[in-house]
DNA sequence: GCCAACGTTGGC
DNA sequence: GCCAACGTTGGC
């Protein structure tokens, strides 16, 4: 299978770029995603070594602020069988796992923010998701025209 | 903090 | 299986 390219969002106040640099190694899993079309990409298509999008959403200036990589294909979400977690979902179990998720390795942060504004600005991201008024998917694809835009973007940056 | 858009739940 | 009610997301 080819490498892929994907966009995780976050809220920093939750989990921010910073946190995971601050991680042993920059690597950490990302739990927590509870909506079945971000959870079926998680348990089928996100593979070792795909690449990956860190965004932040619900903040002042949201959109990219760093590039990582998946350190681990998708496996259960182990906080949903956790009662002492916000994640916990009593409807998943070890047995008959609900919920996925992955690890991911960050690679840069970048120097600065590609912003919102500025994604919606850049010529052939018109079709990204999180360009859409009202995409919430929390895990979104993204094409690899797609991501040589903005590693162009993130290349002009000093 | 507001609120529109969205996804999920549950009664019928 | 429909759909209203509800809770959450996320830009502004």
């Amino acid at each position: 299978m080819a490498k892929r390219y994907w966009l995780f969002k976050s809220e920093p106040t939750t989990y921010s770029v910073d946190d995971l640099a601050k991680e042993p190694d920059q690597t950490d899993y990302w739990d927590g995603v509870r909506n079945y079309q971000a959870r079926n990409m998680l348990r089928d298509d996100i593979k070792k070594g795909d690449e990956v999008l860190f965004y932040h959403s619900r903040t002042k200036v949201p959109g990219i602020v760093g590039i990582c990589s998946v350190a681990r294909s998708g496996y259960p979400d182990t906080a949903a069988f956790d009662p002492d977690s916000k994640y916990f979902d009593p409807k998943s179990s070890p047995d008959n796992p609900r919920w996925y998720m992955v690890d991911v390795k960050l690679k840069k942060k970048l120097p600065e923010i590609i912003s919102l504004t500025d994604l919606k600005a850049m010529p052939g991201l018109e079709n990204m998701a999180v360009t859409r008024k009202g995409s919430r998917l929390s895990i979104q694809p993204v094409t690899q025209e797609e991501w040589k835009v903005i590693m162009t973007r993130s290349k002009g940056m000093k």
